[in-house]
DNA sequence: GGGACTTTGTTCCTGCGTTCACAAGCGGCT
DNA sequence: AGCCGCTTGTGAACGCAGGAACAAAGTCCC
């Protein structure tokens, strides 16, 4: 008797958070609904897979008109749980930590960094935004103070899955993994991956792929 | 008649390119052979799973002994098409541009950017390692020159676009995008799209969907 | 030289994700 | 009030990825 099942498959979750970004720019230009096939095009996917996606979270369309900006977002804020501020800690304070902790995307989409870390004292004591980079010794404190939730892990390799375990151990439940290593976490800790190279080398072999078949070039086509 | 049929699942492409990683590694400490189940838990994977990757290109290992780890990684190296640095342009050089024009991940695996871009007068001149910012003008130029392949998308969304229809229309085939909207190229050039604020919220509301099922933490798990 | 053990390569199967196609429901027009 | 067009929501089929189990093959030991 529960009318949708509490589990959503986790490739629906990502789309969920497009369609989300793609109806706070709707709502802000003042557009007060929208259609799947006009919803699933700006993000770039399909009319059919975009109901679907949205049927896990119940009815929420008008059948005939389509769907109320301002509501569809509002539920998909409270189902992704960015409601409310997520604290984050972020770990390895090189090009990409840096970048990241100054990234604008993260920061308007319920994401708060609230502390910085590195084990170079080169770097503790730096600014970043509107934070100071503390030492690694700190780590512990500063989660269990802000009860940060997220550790977001941009550090060498080597040290990464120390990084992980003292995260785990401080109470964190989500780890972001930058670092080109496969990390082992306690049960109920989530560990998603991100390895740029990776997406990189899938490139080339495309590329390369493709050349023998020496494909034409006359139709235009929509890629994710 | 072709022994090995030429279409590679992508998703098993991403993981050789996890094992060309750990291979090179192996190598350079000197190790000669390599089991799958060795080789599985250091990149991460199951072992059944490792050895139907690599099916996918000629038997390669010995049975009842593994596989060699130099052979296997010259393998690799060429299927994956890294033996020559490829040429790779980079558009936008925000914080996320320059974390990756200075990522050393890219310079050691076969990539090489051999142009910087950005519109923004105040960043073009700019040095970062051992190239200098460009203005958006030079775009075609430096990319018929130098037959740059691979283009990098950190732009700002409104732009991505327009920057995605002149990469392609001055030859590139390939453009990893990390602007946070779906970009339509024409047919012959693949688009691959790196969402960062994406992964944090998939990773927020797996741990937020998480809190009620109040999971023990007495086993070990891996993830990838 | 033969047997047993180890490890690969393959095959089957199960489950998931995606897509297509149709029925149900709502608003607008006559 | 009734009809029509439009759009959602859902059911079924297809294809793909992942995992487990089994057979082939090579090596080491007796």
């Amino acid at each position: 008797m529960q009318p949708r099942p509490r589990t959503i498959p986790e490739a629906t979750v990502a789309r969920l958070a497009v369609y989300l970004r793609v109806l706070t720019t709707l709502a802000d230009g003042g557009r007060s609904t929208v259609s799947s096939g006009e919803l699933a095009s700006a993000a770039g996917v399909n009319p059919a897979g975009l109901r679907k996606d949205l049927s896990h979270l119940g009815p929420c369309g008008v059948r005939g008109v389509g769907y109320d900006v301002g509501a569809l977002r509002d539920r998909l804020t409270g189902v992704l749980g960015v409601g409310s501020a997520r604290a984050c800690v972020l770990v390895g304070i090189g090009n990409l930590g840096s970048a990241l902790a100054d990234y604008a995307g993260f920061g308007t989409r319920g994401f708060e960094f609230v502390g910085l870390f590195d084990a170079s004292p080169a770097r503790i004591g730096q600014r970043i935004g509107d934070l100071e980079v503390r030492g690694l010794d700190e780590l512990e404190d500063v989660v269990t103070t802000t009860g940060a939730s997220i550790g977001v892990i941009t550090t060498p390799a080597e040290v990464a899955q120390t990084v992980c375990d003292r995260l785990a151990a401080a109470g964190v439940r989500s780890i972001l993994n930058f670092a080109p290593v496969p990390l082992a976490a306690p049960a109920g800790v989530d560990v998603r991956k991100v390895d740029l190279s990776v997406e990189l080398q899938v490139l080339a072999f495309l590329g390369q792929q493709r050349v023998p078949a020496l494909a034409g070039n006359e139709t235009v086509g929509e890629s994710a």
